[in-house]
DNA sequence: GATTAATCGAGACGGTACGTCATGTCTTAGC
DNA sequence: GCTAAGACATGACGTACCGTCTCGATTAATC
């Protein structure tokens, strides 16, 4: 069950399989050389070409097997993220939600912030983009987070009537909101501050405030 | 006091003004234009060339006074949004930030959204325009929001131990991410969440969590 | 020995021809468009892109084979002119020359007669193009007319003491002179002077004038 | 009584010159420049903004005074060339005209050499500039030739039965022929041979050659 | 001395063509 | 039936000059 390899066409079980084979070395050379690509100019600076002759492979190959850049680039970057980011499991539901929040920091601070940022605005415009990175990059660590959070719930550390979906972009809208406007820092303090506002609100507790439910 | 007219030169005022001054009609056609474009094909689909027919003004003209696609949007949606956007000035901080909230909850939700996503992928690339987002279209509505929090922290209305800065990012954050991911809908109920989330804190109440400070 | 491709990439013998091959009809439309451009609108007022769009090709494609407009008008015009002309051999070797220079004194009054003088006058800065008319238009034509001459002074009919070079420019310079400054008619009146000037000399032949040998 | 100033609005000398008149000064350096750039770059690599920025002068005084470039480029070439150019008066004609010819050698060998091909050439496109070298360039020296020639006719040096027009063509056809198209050195030697081929004829003398009259 | 008319500089403007780049399709030969 | 190499049409890029057009500043001759 490989992660990658979502767009490119998949291996229909069935067929005889006539002529030569699809080449996976080849492949892999593609999207190794997407990968470098990527990282060295982020993803409005590399062409089509660029990899192609990174990677010694033809661009009719490339195009055989991705429809485009972004459909190529969204492969080649999950092929190289998906594998480094872990969801941990400790004690405290809370504590482990502070600790993805935290390690996913440091994903997008460091140099594949940029490329996340241009898959996301390029998935505004081009539909399997941002399905892909609905469905591969966000979808996982969305499920694996949501149990956490209804494990704290049944713990009794997180309040029964917040909606999961609402604690995750509560916890992770702020960072990737910096990421994309770079606005202010991304380091321990912010997310030290994030955290205190995410978890005990922002509105004084003594007056009892209701804030219009 | 204009907004606008930041990416474009400054008007010198020392100097004398020799030669033919810049027309201001072609100025706001260009604009017009540029605005038109991008609401009908977004920033990717938009092409200068198109602009300057749009406008009857010559590709030159527009290169004179930008220096790429992405200035001249920049400066086309600033002046084309700032506009819209008012800050209420109420009796409860609180709620002039739940007004504020969904107002631009409603401009991201409308046909500007993507074209602000545009916008801010495109600011992480180039300097200028992330600059031009941040310092003009950020910034304002920050500095505005800012004073809010102040206001609500004197009156007693929010905890005077959380930075504005970082109220502000829980309250739009989640927003945004919803606008570029797309992964979940951004209505009325998503607010009162959010807004829900943001004010009391995800954490149950009566346990006293502790969450290491 | 073609005449024509002088120019164009010569045809690398020995490489085994990877790729996809180039394309021969592509090439003749392009040379065809380029003559009837030529023809129409003259050196100047043909642009790469009238003739790309006449021949229903890219300017890449154009670019590719060609360094520059006039590169291609000197193939096209040897293409479209070369055949045309041929050299006579009859008995008298003066009769064969009187032939040549009113031949080619029909093509320099005909519609190609701008388009020569353009291509010379571009042959003053190009290098390129001058070294292809002297090569591929003059040359030719050049090496005819001096066997011509050669014949005629093993024969006994023209003088062993002139240069047979000097001969040539003798019958063809004026002709080309009044082609490029049109200061005088060039008809068959002109072609009989011209011709009875440069047999029979200018100076009154009873003196025995011994004008400075 | 000046040579230049032709294709120059001529100053109405009715007119009770209202206003401020003429700059001499602006004038005389933008030929300056004219001139100067022509002999550098030649007159395709010549742009109007080129010299006016050279002389000091905005391209509308340019404008104003002449309607393209190759009416300013046959003003600023005449002003240079035209003073340099004499015709001796000796004893015999043909001494004469030996030595005008010799001396246009050395003119079009000179570094205005592909200035005169390059007007010459944009004289079969460009009616003015045509009719421009013709009345202004050739004109003068032609009449001056012909009067020479007639003198030798009288004085019984050159026959009576060739037209003094072709005389000219027969001498300086030959020259110009090799300016323009470089095929062969412009030296003394090739002179002298273009000297006695035109003065003794190409025919062999003895054999009583009736090369169809 | 003020007015008037033309000239000059600077530079904005619409336009045409340039020569280049990347895209995505295609055609051939080799494996 | 894949692959590498490379030709091709398409469309946009950013640039260079063109020739026209305002501007403000001069510079006389005329009023």
């Amino acid at each position: 069950v490989t992660l990658e390899g979502g767009v490119a066409r998949e291996i229909a079980s069935a067929k005889p399989a006539r002529g030569r084979p699809r080449s996976e070395e080849v492949r892999l050379r593609i999207l190794d050389a997407a990968i470098a690509e990527l990282e060295a100019r982020g993803l409005k600076g590399v062409t089509i070409e660029s990899i192609a002759e990174r990677a010694g492979a033809s661009k009719v190959t490339i195009y055989r097997w991705w429809p485009n850049k972004a459909a190529l680039a969204t492969d080649a970057f999950l092929a190289a993220v998906a594998p480094r980011i872990a969801f941990p499991h400790g004690a405290s539901a809370l504590d482990d939600l502070r600790q993805q929040m935290i390690s996913l920091m440091h994903v997008l601070t460091g140099r594949w912030g940029a490329v996340i940022a241009s898959l996301i605005a390029e998935g505004i415009h081009d539909d399997e983009v941002g399905e892909a990175m609905r469905t591969r990059w966000l979808g996982p660590r969305r499920a694996a987070g949501r149990k956490v959070v209804e494990r704290g719930v049944a713990s009794g550390e997180i309040r029964a009537d917040v909606d999961p979906e609402v604690v995750l972009d509560a916890l992770y809208g702020p960072i990737y909101l910096r990421v994309m406007l770079g606005h202010g820092p991304l380091d321990a303090a912010f997310a030290k501050r994030v955290w205190a506002a995410a978890v005990h609100g922002i509105a004084a507790p003594s007056k009892r405030t209701r804030a219009r439910r």
